[in-house]
DNA sequence: TGTCGATGTATCGTTTCGATATATCGGGGA
DNA sequence: TCCCCGATATATCGAAACGATACATCGACA
Protein backbone atom coordinates (compact mmCIF):
# COMPACT_ATOMS: atom_id res chain seq x y z
CA UNK A 1 0.00 0.00 0.00
CA UNK A 2 2.71 2.97 1.24
CA UNK A 3 4.92 0.76 -0.60
CA UNK A 4 2.96 1.51 -3.62
CA UNK A 5 2.95 5.28 -3.17
CA UNK A 6 6.34 5.68 -2.23
CA UNK A 7 7.65 3.90 -5.38
CA UNK A 8 5.88 6.59 -7.52
CA UNK A 9 6.85 9.25 -6.34
CA UNK A 10 10.40 7.85 -6.40
CA UNK A 11 9.94 7.42 -9.91
CA UNK A 12 9.62 10.83 -10.56
CA UNK A 13 12.63 11.83 -8.32
CA UNK A 14 14.49 11.10 -5.87
CA UNK A 15 13.70 12.28 -2.33
CA UNK A 16 14.47 11.99 1.29
CA UNK A 17 11.85 10.81 3.96
CA UNK A 18 10.71 13.93 5.75
CA UNK A 19 10.08 15.77 1.65
CA UNK A 20 8.29 12.53 0.36
CA UNK A 21 6.12 12.31 3.76
CA UNK A 22 5.28 15.90 2.17
CA UNK A 23 4.37 15.14 -1.68
CA UNK A 24 2.66 12.15 -0.35
CA UNK A 25 0.28 14.05 2.06
CA UNK A 26 -0.44 16.88 -0.80
CA UNK A 27 -1.04 14.28 -3.58
CA UNK A 28 -3.45 12.37 -1.45
CA UNK A 29 -4.50 15.06 0.06
CA UNK A 30 -7.88 14.57 2.13
CA UNK A 31 -7.51 11.01 2.39
CA UNK A 32 -4.09 8.60 3.47
CA UNK A 33 -2.42 11.08 5.78
CA UNK A 34 0.66 8.86 5.72
CA UNK A 35 2.54 9.14 9.21
CA UNK A 36 6.79 8.86 10.12
CA UNK A 37 5.92 6.00 11.95
CA UNK A 38 4.64 3.97 8.40
CA UNK A 39 7.06 5.72 6.30
CA UNK A 40 10.37 5.31 7.08
CA UNK A 41 9.53 1.10 8.03
CA UNK A 42 8.19 1.06 4.58
CA UNK A 43 11.19 2.69 3.09
CA UNK A 44 13.29 0.25 5.24
CA UNK A 45 11.56 -2.59 3.80
CA UNK A 46 11.81 -1.58 0.36
CA UNK A 47 15.29 -0.38 0.80
CA UNK A 48 16.16 -4.49 2.33
CA UNK A 49 14.33 -5.58 -1.09
CA UNK A 50 16.62 -3.54 -3.30
CA UNK A 51 13.64 -1.65 -4.82
CA UNK A 52 15.02 1.97 -3.34
CA UNK A 53 18.73 2.94 -2.50
CA UNK A 54 19.70 5.52 -0.54
CA UNK A 55 22.14 7.54 -3.36
CA UNK A 56 24.82 10.38 -2.92
CA UNK A 57 22.35 13.59 -2.07
CA UNK A 58 23.39 15.84 -5.42
CA UNK A 59 21.44 18.14 -3.28
CA UNK A 60 19.12 21.04 -4.94
CA UNK A 61 16.30 18.23 -5.86
CA UNK A 62 14.26 20.36 -6.73
CA UNK A 63 14.74 24.33 -6.70
CA UNK A 64 17.28 24.80 -4.09
CA UNK A 65 19.56 27.64 -3.66
CA UNK A 66 23.15 26.37 -4.40
CA UNK A 67 24.73 26.80 -0.72
CA UNK A 68 26.67 29.88 -1.17
CA UNK A 69 29.87 28.87 0.86
CA UNK A 70 27.50 28.99 3.88
CA UNK A 71 28.94 32.24 5.93
CA UNK A 72 27.79 30.66 9.37
CA UNK A 73 30.27 29.14 11.98
CA UNK A 74 27.57 26.24 12.31
CA UNK A 75 26.97 25.67 8.60
CA UNK A 76 30.50 25.32 8.40
CA UNK A 77 30.60 22.79 11.47
CA UNK A 78 27.76 20.74 10.31
CA UNK A 79 29.74 20.56 7.02
CA UNK A 80 32.94 19.01 8.53
CA UNK A 81 30.38 16.54 10.14
CA UNK A 82 29.34 15.52 6.97
CA UNK A 83 32.41 15.14 5.58
CA UNK A 84 33.15 12.64 8.27
CA UNK A 85 30.54 10.75 7.47
CA UNK A 86 30.74 10.31 3.98
CA UNK A 87 34.27 9.43 4.86
CA UNK A 88 32.78 6.51 7.10
CA UNK A 89 30.89 5.72 4.02
CA UNK A 90 27.42 7.16 4.97
CA UNK A 91 25.34 8.59 2.03
CA UNK A 92 23.92 11.57 4.15
CA UNK A 93 23.94 15.13 3.30
CA UNK A 94 22.98 18.30 5.90
CA UNK A 95 20.08 19.98 4.12
CA UNK A 96 19.82 23.86 4.36
CA UNK A 97 18.43 23.59 8.14
CA UNK A 98 17.50 20.47 10.02
CA UNK A 99 19.15 17.28 10.21
CA UNK A 100 21.20 15.30 7.89
CA UNK A 101 19.59 13.78 4.79
CA UNK A 102 19.60 10.36 3.34
CA UNK A 103 17.82 10.63 -0.40
CA UNK A 104 16.29 7.97 -1.33
CA UNK A 105 16.16 6.51 -5.23
CA UNK A 106 14.53 4.06 -6.85
CA UNK A 107 16.03 1.02 -8.57
CA UNK A 108 15.31 -1.19 -11.91
CA UNK A 109 14.16 -3.99 -9.20
CA UNK A 110 11.87 -0.91 -7.75
CA UNK A 111 10.35 -0.05 -10.77
CA UNK A 112 9.15 -3.43 -11.46
CA UNK A 113 8.15 -3.98 -7.87
CA UNK A 114 5.61 -0.68 -8.88
CA UNK A 115 3.99 -2.00 -12.05
CA UNK A 116 3.67 -5.10 -10.57
CA UNK A 117 1.78 -3.40 -7.27
CA UNK A 118 0.17 -1.34 -9.58
CA UNK A 119 -1.36 -3.42 -11.83
CA UNK A 120 -2.60 -5.45 -9.18
CA UNK A 121 -6.52 -5.15 -9.62
CA UNK A 122 -7.59 -7.09 -6.88
CA UNK A 123 -6.79 -4.24 -4.61
CA UNK A 124 -8.03 -1.47 -6.17
CA UNK A 125 -11.47 -1.46 -6.13
CA UNK A 126 -12.89 -1.43 -2.79
CA UNK A 127 -10.74 -0.21 -0.86
CA UNK A 128 -11.01 3.66 -1.04
CA UNK A 129 -7.21 4.38 -0.49
CA UNK A 130 -5.86 1.72 -2.96
CA UNK A 131 -7.95 2.60 -5.59
CA UNK A 132 -7.10 6.60 -5.03
CA UNK A 133 -3.20 5.84 -5.20
CA UNK A 134 -4.02 3.86 -8.24
CA UNK A 135 -5.61 6.62 -10.01
CA UNK A 136 -3.04 8.75 -8.87
CA UNK A 137 -0.66 6.92 -10.65
CA UNK A 138 -2.56 5.99 -13.90
CA UNK A 139 -0.51 7.57 -16.02
CA UNK A 140 1.80 4.55 -16.01
CA UNK A 141 -1.13 2.42 -17.11
CA UNK A 142 -1.52 0.72 -20.49
CA UNK A 143 -5.27 1.92 -21.70
CA UNK A 144 -6.92 -0.77 -21.20
CA UNK A 145 -5.55 -1.45 -17.80
CA UNK A 146 -7.07 2.12 -16.69
CA UNK A 147 -10.36 1.77 -18.11
CA UNK A 148 -10.56 -1.57 -16.42
CA UNK A 149 -9.30 -0.20 -13.18
CA UNK A 150 -12.38 2.93 -13.50
CA UNK A 151 -14.96 0.39 -14.16
CA UNK A 152 -14.04 -2.08 -11.72
CA UNK A 153 -14.14 0.68 -8.88
CA UNK A 154 -17.41 2.00 -10.70
CA UNK A 155 -18.97 -1.12 -10.20
CA UNK A 156 -18.01 -1.43 -6.29
CA UNK A 157 -19.54 1.96 -5.70
CA UNK A 158 -22.49 0.84 -7.09
CA UNK A 159 -22.41 -1.94 -4.81
CA UNK A 160 -21.44 0.37 -1.82
CA UNK A 161 -24.62 2.58 -2.99
CA UNK A 162 -26.87 -0.51 -2.79
CA UNK A 163 -25.99 -1.70 1.12
CA UNK A 164 -26.74 2.32 1.58
CA UNK A 165 -29.53 2.42 0.57
CA UNK A 166 -30.71 -0.53 2.15
CA UNK A 167 -29.28 0.41 5.51
CA UNK A 168 -31.15 3.27 5.49
CA UNK A 169 -33.98 1.88 5.07
CA UNK A 170 -33.77 -1.09 7.73
CA UNK A 171 -31.97 2.05 10.02
CA UNK A 172 -34.17 3.51 13.29
CA UNK A 173 -35.05 6.63 13.70
CA UNK A 174 -32.37 8.28 14.79
CA UNK A 175 -31.57 12.04 13.37
CA UNK A 176 -27.60 11.65 13.56
CA UNK A 177 -27.39 8.43 12.19
CA UNK A 178 -29.91 8.86 9.40
CA UNK A 179 -28.18 11.94 8.45
CA UNK A 180 -24.88 10.35 7.91
CA UNK A 181 -26.29 7.40 6.22
CA UNK A 182 -27.94 9.59 4.29
CA UNK A 183 -24.89 12.27 3.40
CA UNK A 184 -22.93 8.94 3.30
CA UNK A 185 -25.19 7.49 0.02
CA UNK A 186 -25.13 11.35 -1.73
CA UNK A 187 -20.85 11.12 -1.40
CA UNK A 188 -21.27 7.60 -3.42
CA UNK A 189 -23.40 9.26 -5.98
CA UNK A 190 -21.68 11.85 -6.60
CA UNK A 191 -18.19 9.67 -6.60
CA UNK A 192 -20.24 7.27 -9.36
CA UNK A 193 -21.39 10.52 -11.72
CA UNK A 194 -17.48 11.71 -11.45
CA UNK A 195 -16.00 8.42 -12.77
CA UNK A 196 -18.90 8.29 -15.06
CA UNK A 197 -16.77 11.23 -16.42
CA UNK A 198 -13.63 9.97 -16.25
CA UNK A 199 -14.42 6.75 -17.83
CA UNK A 200 -16.11 8.79 -20.76
CA UNK A 201 -12.81 11.01 -21.30
CA UNK A 202 -10.83 7.95 -21.68
CA UNK A 203 -12.84 6.41 -24.26
CA UNK A 204 -12.94 9.62 -26.47
CA UNK A 205 -9.07 9.75 -25.78
CA UNK A 206 -8.53 6.45 -27.02
CA UNK A 207 -11.12 6.52 -29.92
CA UNK A 208 -9.45 9.83 -31.14
CA UNK A 209 -5.95 8.06 -30.99
CA UNK A 210 -6.36 4.99 -32.85
CA UNK A 211 -8.63 6.73 -35.44
CA UNK A 212 -6.31 5.18 -38.03
CA UNK A 213 -7.10 1.38 -36.97
CA UNK A 214 -10.72 1.19 -37.36
CA UNK A 215 -13.44 -1.80 -36.71
CA UNK B 1 -11.71 4.12 18.12
CA UNK B 2 -13.41 0.68 18.53
CA UNK B 3 -14.29 0.75 21.34
CA UNK B 4 -16.72 3.43 21.19
CA UNK B 5 -17.86 1.89 18.11
CA UNK B 6 -18.60 -1.24 20.25
CA UNK B 7 -20.13 0.66 23.46
CA UNK B 8 -22.47 2.65 21.24
CA UNK B 9 -23.79 -0.47 19.82
CA UNK B 10 -24.16 -2.45 23.28
CA UNK B 11 -25.88 0.19 24.89
CA UNK B 12 -28.72 -0.45 22.59
CA UNK B 13 -28.40 -4.35 23.09
CA UNK B 14 -26.43 -7.52 23.90
CA UNK B 15 -24.95 -8.82 21.14
CA UNK B 16 -22.51 -11.51 20.60
CA UNK B 17 -19.24 -10.56 18.18
CA UNK B 18 -20.93 -11.34 14.65
CA UNK B 19 -23.85 -9.62 15.05
CA UNK B 20 -22.05 -6.60 16.29
CA UNK B 21 -19.67 -6.27 13.33
CA UNK B 22 -22.83 -6.42 10.97
CA UNK B 23 -24.52 -3.72 12.75
CA UNK B 24 -21.36 -1.82 12.76
CA UNK B 25 -20.35 -2.00 9.21
CA UNK B 26 -23.95 -1.21 8.74
CA UNK B 27 -24.39 1.53 10.47
CA UNK B 28 -20.98 3.22 9.48
CA UNK B 29 -21.74 2.48 5.82
CA UNK B 30 -18.75 3.45 3.33
CA UNK B 31 -16.22 3.94 6.03
CA UNK B 32 -14.70 1.88 8.18
CA UNK B 33 -15.27 -1.83 7.40
CA UNK B 34 -14.46 -3.36 10.84
CA UNK B 35 -12.99 -6.68 10.56
CA UNK B 36 -12.89 -10.14 13.15
CA UNK B 37 -9.38 -9.24 13.55
CA UNK B 38 -9.96 -5.81 15.52
CA UNK B 39 -13.47 -6.50 16.99
CA UNK B 40 -12.17 -9.70 18.87
CA UNK B 41 -9.03 -7.78 20.44
CA UNK B 42 -10.98 -5.33 21.46
CA UNK B 43 -13.54 -6.90 22.97
CA UNK B 44 -10.92 -8.62 24.54
CA UNK B 45 -9.67 -5.31 25.91
CA UNK B 46 -12.83 -4.21 26.79
CA UNK B 47 -14.23 -7.20 29.06
CA UNK B 48 -10.40 -6.76 30.56
CA UNK B 49 -11.39 -3.48 31.59
CA UNK B 50 -14.82 -4.61 32.91
CA UNK B 51 -16.51 -2.31 30.42
CA UNK B 52 -18.40 -5.41 28.88
CA UNK B 53 -18.66 -8.47 30.06
CA UNK B 54 -20.50 -11.91 28.56
CA UNK B 55 -24.23 -12.12 29.70
CA UNK B 56 -25.90 -15.83 29.18
CA UNK B 57 -27.77 -15.34 26.08
CA UNK B 58 -31.33 -15.42 26.84
CA UNK B 59 -31.38 -15.49 22.99
CA UNK B 60 -34.01 -13.83 21.17
CA UNK B 61 -32.16 -10.25 21.43
CA UNK B 62 -33.43 -9.23 17.95
CA UNK B 63 -36.66 -10.33 16.20
CA UNK B 64 -35.80 -14.09 16.33
CA UNK B 65 -37.65 -17.32 16.57
CA UNK B 66 -38.20 -19.05 19.86
CA UNK B 67 -36.93 -22.09 19.11
CA UNK B 68 -39.04 -24.22 18.23
CA UNK B 69 -38.22 -27.25 20.27
CA UNK B 70 -35.52 -28.47 17.45
CA UNK B 71 -36.73 -31.14 15.99
CA UNK B 72 -33.44 -32.37 14.45
CA UNK B 73 -31.56 -34.73 15.54
CA UNK B 74 -28.03 -32.56 14.66
CA UNK B 75 -29.97 -29.44 16.89
CA UNK B 76 -30.46 -31.87 19.50
CA UNK B 77 -26.93 -32.84 19.76
CA UNK B 78 -26.16 -28.97 19.80
CA UNK B 79 -28.68 -28.12 22.68
CA UNK B 80 -26.47 -31.11 24.62
CA UNK B 81 -23.33 -29.91 23.99
CA UNK B 82 -25.05 -26.11 25.42
CA UNK B 83 -25.93 -27.80 28.16
CA UNK B 84 -22.94 -29.44 29.20
CA UNK B 85 -20.94 -26.31 28.31
CA UNK B 86 -23.28 -24.44 30.68
CA UNK B 87 -22.66 -26.83 33.53
CA UNK B 88 -18.86 -25.95 32.78
CA UNK B 89 -19.95 -22.18 33.69
CA UNK B 90 -19.01 -20.94 30.27
CA UNK B 91 -21.66 -18.34 28.95
CA UNK B 92 -22.10 -19.47 25.60
CA UNK B 93 -25.63 -20.81 23.57
CA UNK B 94 -26.15 -22.13 20.08
CA UNK B 95 -27.57 -19.91 17.72
CA UNK B 96 -30.04 -20.92 15.41
CA UNK B 97 -27.39 -22.16 12.83
CA UNK B 98 -23.51 -21.69 13.70
CA UNK B 99 -21.03 -22.49 16.40
CA UNK B 100 -21.85 -21.19 19.87
CA UNK B 101 -22.61 -17.50 20.67
CA UNK B 102 -20.77 -15.54 22.95
CA UNK B 103 -23.26 -12.33 23.97
CA UNK B 104 -21.44 -9.66 25.57
CA UNK B 105 -23.25 -6.40 27.75
CA UNK B 106 -22.14 -3.34 28.67
CA UNK B 107 -21.40 -2.36 32.37
CA UNK B 108 -21.77 0.38 34.57
CA UNK B 109 -18.27 0.86 33.97
CA UNK B 110 -18.47 0.67 30.18
CA UNK B 111 -21.16 3.11 30.44
CA UNK B 112 -18.54 5.63 31.88
CA UNK B 113 -16.19 4.93 29.60
CA UNK B 114 -18.21 5.28 26.56
CA UNK B 115 -18.99 8.82 27.84
CA UNK B 116 -15.90 9.19 28.30
CA UNK B 117 -14.90 8.70 24.73
CA UNK B 118 -17.70 10.49 23.09
CA UNK B 119 -16.68 13.57 24.85
CA UNK B 120 -12.94 13.58 23.95
CA UNK B 121 -13.17 17.06 21.72
CA UNK B 122 -9.77 16.75 20.27
CA UNK B 123 -10.13 13.29 18.75
CA UNK B 124 -13.39 13.94 16.69
CA UNK B 125 -11.96 16.67 14.13
CA UNK B 126 -9.40 15.77 11.75
CA UNK B 127 -9.86 12.09 11.62
CA UNK B 128 -13.01 11.21 9.68
CA UNK B 129 -13.97 8.22 10.95
CA UNK B 130 -13.48 9.16 14.50
CA UNK B 131 -15.87 11.99 13.61
CA UNK B 132 -18.70 9.80 11.90
CA UNK B 133 -18.70 7.55 14.96
CA UNK B 134 -19.14 10.19 16.99
CA UNK B 135 -21.83 11.87 14.82
CA UNK B 136 -23.52 8.48 15.01
CA UNK B 137 -23.51 8.55 18.44
CA UNK B 138 -24.13 12.27 19.12
CA UNK B 139 -27.77 11.83 20.25
CA UNK B 140 -25.90 11.00 23.75
CA UNK B 141 -24.18 14.09 23.48
CA UNK B 142 -25.97 17.47 25.48
CA UNK B 143 -26.90 20.37 22.81
CA UNK B 144 -23.77 22.33 23.59
CA UNK B 145 -21.02 19.74 23.14
CA UNK B 146 -22.71 18.28 20.15
CA UNK B 147 -22.96 21.70 18.34
CA UNK B 148 -19.28 22.17 19.76
CA UNK B 149 -18.34 19.02 17.53
CA UNK B 150 -20.33 19.96 14.31
CA UNK B 151 -18.62 23.63 14.30
CA UNK B 152 -14.53 22.17 15.38
CA UNK B 153 -15.35 19.28 12.34
CA UNK B 154 -16.74 22.36 10.35
CA UNK B 155 -13.28 24.08 10.93
CA UNK B 156 -11.08 21.49 10.28
CA UNK B 157 -12.84 20.75 7.17
CA UNK B 158 -12.49 24.46 5.94
CA UNK B 159 -8.93 23.84 6.62
CA UNK B 160 -8.40 20.79 4.55
CA UNK B 161 -10.36 22.37 1.70
CA UNK B 162 -8.09 25.50 1.83
CA UNK B 163 -4.94 22.54 1.80
CA UNK B 164 -6.59 20.80 -1.40
CA UNK B 165 -7.26 24.16 -3.38
CA UNK B 166 -3.06 24.91 -1.95
CA UNK B 167 -2.18 21.76 -3.45
CA UNK B 168 -4.66 21.88 -6.74
CA UNK B 169 -2.15 25.28 -7.42
CA UNK B 170 0.93 23.47 -6.81
CA UNK B 171 0.52 20.39 -8.95
CA UNK B 172 1.54 19.37 -11.91
CA UNK B 173 -0.03 19.08 -15.47
CA UNK B 174 -0.93 14.82 -14.81
CA UNK B 175 -4.75 14.53 -15.53
CA UNK B 176 -5.42 11.97 -13.00
CA UNK B 177 -3.52 13.50 -10.50
CA UNK B 178 -5.24 16.81 -10.94
CA UNK B 179 -8.82 15.02 -11.49
CA UNK B 180 -8.41 13.24 -7.80
CA UNK B 181 -7.43 16.57 -6.42
CA UNK B 182 -10.01 18.22 -7.86
CA UNK B 183 -13.13 15.92 -7.24
CA UNK B 184 -11.46 15.85 -3.65
CA UNK B 185 -12.04 19.61 -3.07
CA UNK B 186 -15.76 18.91 -4.50
CA UNK B 187 -16.47 16.51 -1.74
CA UNK B 188 -15.20 18.30 0.95
CA UNK B 189 -17.04 21.38 -0.40
CA UNK B 190 -20.22 18.99 -0.48
CA UNK B 191 -18.94 17.98 3.31
CA UNK B 192 -19.07 21.53 4.39
CA UNK B 193 -22.19 22.52 3.28
CA UNK B 194 -24.26 18.95 4.65
CA UNK B 195 -22.37 20.61 8.59
CA UNK B 196 -23.78 23.55 7.57
CA UNK B 197 -27.29 22.43 7.40
CA UNK B 198 -26.59 20.20 10.71
CA UNK B 199 -25.57 22.95 12.31
CA UNK B 200 -28.59 25.38 11.56
CA UNK B 201 -30.84 22.49 12.52
CA UNK B 202 -29.45 22.07 15.87
CA UNK B 203 -29.27 25.90 16.02
CA UNK B 204 -33.04 25.80 15.44
CA UNK B 205 -33.77 22.78 17.70
CA UNK B 206 -31.68 24.05 20.78
CA UNK B 207 -33.47 27.59 20.20
CA UNK B 208 -37.25 26.30 20.19
CA UNK B 209 -36.54 23.96 23.06
CA UNK B 210 -35.90 26.87 25.48
CA UNK B 211 -38.00 30.03 23.95
CA UNK B 212 -39.39 29.56 28.08
CA UNK B 213 -35.72 30.93 28.89
CA UNK B 214 -34.78 33.96 26.75
CA UNK B 215 -31.82 36.26 26.58
C1' DT C 1 22.45 34.55 24.56
C1' DG C 2 18.70 31.84 24.57
C1' DT C 3 14.98 29.66 22.85
C1' DC C 4 11.61 28.78 19.35
C1' DG C 5 9.98 26.82 15.12
C1' DA C 6 11.10 24.35 11.00
C1' DT C 7 13.53 20.58 9.17
C1' DG C 8 14.81 15.88 9.59
C1' DT C 9 15.49 10.73 11.07
C1' DA C 10 14.14 7.17 13.97
C1' DT C 11 11.78 3.94 17.21
C1' DC C 12 8.30 2.23 20.63
C1' DG C 13 3.94 0.43 22.00
C1' DT C 14 -0.65 -0.14 20.42
C1' DT C 15 -4.22 -0.75 17.20
C1' DT C 16 -6.00 -2.51 13.06
C1' DC C 17 -6.07 -5.37 9.21
C1' DG C 18 -6.26 -9.46 6.22
C1' DA C 19 -5.86 -14.15 6.08
C1' DT C 20 -6.72 -18.27 7.95
C1' DA C 21 -8.20 -22.06 11.17
C1' DT C 22 -11.82 -24.06 13.52
C1' DA C 23 -16.59 -25.35 14.52
C1' DT C 24 -21.64 -26.04 13.68
C1' DC C 25 -25.80 -26.04 11.38
C1' DG C 26 -29.33 -26.19 7.43
C1' DG C 27 -30.30 -27.11 2.83
C1' DG C 28 -29.64 -28.83 -1.84
C1' DG C 29 -28.27 -32.10 -4.83
C1' DA C 30 -25.99 -37.01 -6.38
C1' DT D 1 -28.54 -41.28 2.45
C1' DC D 2 -24.66 -38.84 2.44
C1' DC D 3 -21.87 -35.19 1.48
C1' DC D 4 -20.62 -30.82 0.43
C1' DC D 5 -21.61 -25.86 0.32
C1' DG D 6 -22.75 -21.54 2.38
C1' DA D 7 -24.09 -19.02 6.37
C1' DT D 8 -23.19 -18.36 11.10
C1' DA D 9 -19.76 -17.82 14.65
C1' DT D 10 -15.28 -17.35 17.46
C1' DA D 11 -10.51 -16.93 17.52
C1' DT D 12 -5.57 -16.06 16.46
C1' DC D 13 -1.36 -14.75 13.82
C1' DG D 14 1.82 -11.89 11.47
C1' DA D 15 2.24 -7.77 9.16
C1' DA D 16 1.27 -3.10 8.62
C1' DA D 17 0.04 1.38 10.02
C1' DC D 18 -0.53 4.81 13.52
C1' DG D 19 0.34 8.30 17.20
C1' DA D 20 3.55 9.83 20.31
C1' DT D 21 7.83 10.83 21.38
C1' DA D 22 12.87 11.30 21.34
C1' DC D 23 16.66 13.11 19.31
C1' DA D 24 19.40 16.29 16.32
C1' DT D 25 20.45 20.64 13.77
C1' DC D 26 19.77 24.83 11.82
C1' DG D 27 18.06 29.90 11.15
C1' DA D 28 15.74 33.69 13.02
C1' DC D 29 14.33 36.73 16.23
C1' DA D 30 14.25 39.02 20.68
Amino acid sequence: MLELAILGVLKEQDLHGYELKRRLTEMLGTFSAVSFGSLYPALGRLERADAVKAVEANDAPAAAPPSPATGSLGAELAAFRARARAARGEVRSPGRGGRSRKVYGITVKGDRLFEDLLADAAASTEDDRAFNLRLAFARHLPDDARLGLLERRRAALVERLDRGRRSLKAAGTDTYGRSLLEHGTEVTEHDISWLDRLIAAERERTRTSREDTPT
